[in-house]
DNA sequence: CCTGCAATCTTGACGCTGTCAACTTGAATC
DNA sequence: GATTCAAGTTGACAGCGTCAAGATTGCAGG
């Protein structure tokens, strides 16, 4: 018989990427307020310490994680807005949705990145894909109103609407708190985001 | 001179309350991430196993601190849509605003609130505050729409809509995400929240 | 008054947590 | 082949929530 499976091997191999995925299922399971750095360590078979030669600590992972998340997160809305086509109503809506389905996907994930004060938010790795999904949200914007909404009060109160609708959609559902929208939102998905965000888009024959 | 001050007494006697309000200091300093129980049991003066005989746990005295959360946002609320005068649109404003308000002037309360699992949201001495809050909230629309937006995909899409939008903005601006909305807030208040809401809340003139 | 009891608070212990220090392993480089 | 150093291990520490047992006190019934 060859070499047995290499279950014992003292080094990894591969060691910081499994504790960013054991460090994802954590999460998922137990929440950001059961996570545990040795459960982690745990699930990648490995000492409770060993995860401290590529994390400094525990907020040091849960950065990367968030990080993935943002990744995750902005590849969900590009790619949705790419797949719907010229209309730039379409397409904004489009990234709302992504936005949605993103968090209710991974909500433990997504109240990591939104919720928690753990993972630290100023590194360049999270920042830079977060600051690419709130350029993709302020460029919907410019695209419906012909111009840079930054510029003026009215355009970031628009931002603001818009993100904000998403936002708290997804926040409120996943807490809980809304039971009735969301047999809603099961029932017929496309049409309750459609009324949800109707006020900040409204549809073109309702305009003016 | 007489009695020395009561410094030193075995019972405390109002334990209970005392340790709601250590609870919401220490909330407040150290957020729902830092928060611990002997801290609490520090800041009233007793020993650190004094709260488990008024709270069962952790959870029970968080539960306890949702709930007068819960009531001061009712309060809020009731008191400015009174204060508002008689047109819907403007009690329906006066109501969003006390939200927003609300959740900037206590933070870590309304994270404790509507983004912890810590606390048991189905006990009633939060249930009841909570469904106040949410029928003053439905009440609002029904003036604004003229009937009972429940019993409709589109009245329960509308209830949503607004509500997600205070919701969302507070979650953002408390989770510290959008400073340039932030700045526009803190110039002028008021009419930031009139844009922002705007769109769920048209001006009169605007309707139709 | 005073006696006993139950409520309230303290002390001490347990297992779990994150982090640190010291030791071991093994793979790559000279 | 010796050495070195990154990547693992074990063991320790203080702080956490919770439980059990003992100390103190207010109070009700004699």
């Amino acid at each position: 018989m060859a070499t047995g499976r290499p279950k014992k091997r003292y080094h990894h191999g591969g060691l910081r990427e499994a504790l960013i995925e054991a460090a994802e299922q954590e999460l998922a399971e137990k929440g950001i307020e059961g996570f545990t750095l040795r459960g982690v360590a745990k699930r990648a078979g490995v000492s409770h310490a060993a995860p401290a030669h590529h994390f400094r600590d525990t907020g040091e992972l849960l950065t990367a994680l968030a990080a993935v998340g943002a990744q995750r997160f902005l590849s969900g809305m590009t790619e949705r807005e790419a797949a719907a086509g010229d209309d730039p109503r379409g397409r904004f809506v489009a990234t709302g949705r992504a936005y949605i389905e993103f968090a209710l996907a991974n909500p433990a994930l997504f109240e990591l990145m939104f919720g928690s004060k753990r993972p630290d938010f100023d590194e360049p790795i999270y920042t830079t894909p977060a600051s690419q999904s709130f350029r993709v949200l302020v460029d919907g914007i410019a695209a419906l109103r012909g111009d840079d909404p930054l510029t003026s009060r009215e355009g970031r109160a628009a931002v603001m609407s818009a993100w904000s609708l998403v936002h708290g959609f997804a926040s409120l559902v996943i807490a809980g708190r809304v039971r009735f929208i969301r047999e809603d939102f099961e029932a017929d998905p496309t049409g309750t985001i459609e009324r949800l965000i109707a006020p900040v888009v409204p549809r073109p024959e309702e305009k003016r």
